[in-house]
DNA sequence: GCCAACGTTGGC
DNA sequence: GCCAACGTTGGC
């Protein structure tokens, strides 16, 4: 069972601030339209798992927060919506094809860039620094948390 | 089920 | 804007 996740978000679509400027600071975690992305959130994610919130296709792009998964996973409204860029026409509305989870974020935290991921010895295990991943959410083993949360000097939490 | 064409991601 | 590395689509 894996306890804690990474997932990219554009800050110019949803950013930190976004999420800490909403209700309880939860935002639903819209968009996601990939699969392995998806059966993440919906076969493997608990509430209360930890979530590492990265900025990606930004001017740095980095760790910017801690988070924890707020939410059971539930059909992402969007997929229906004809005017939202993600509509998907194909999702047949009595079994959605797009699943989600609610976001809380815990701790906005310096960014932590890529360069510094990168950089770190201690961190080489990051399945987002594989090369060629694109992938939106990916797993984070528990050492990688700590050591993440380390040098954030953030707790420990979630 | 294969696989070429096409679309997307995301850092640079 | 470029482009590497993927993922998805659809014809066969």
């Amino acid at each position: 069972m894996t306890r804690y996740w990474l997932m990219k978000a554009e800050p110019a679509e949803v950013s930190v601030d976004d999420a800490l400027a909403a209700p309880n600071a939860t935002v639903a975690w819209t968009g996601v339209r990939n699969y392995q992305a998806r059966n993440f959130m919906r076969d493997a994610m608990r509430i209360g798992d930890g979530v590492l919130f990265y900025h990606s296709s930004c001017a740095e792009p980095g760790i910017v927060g801690l988070a924890r998964v707020a939410s059971d996973t539930y059909p992402d409204p969007t997929q229906f919506d004809a005017g939202s860029p993600y509509y998907d026409p194909k999702s047949p509305p009595d079994k959605p094809r797009w699943q989600l989870v609610d976001v809380q974020v815990t701790h906005q935290t310096h960014n932590l860039t890529l360069a510094e991921l990168r950089a770190d010895p201690d961190l080489q295990g990051l399945a987002m620094l594989k090369r060629g991943n694109r992938l939106s959410i990916t797993p984070v083993e528990a050492q990688d948390w700590r050591t993440v949360c380390a040098r954030l000097g953030a707790p420990d939490a979630a």
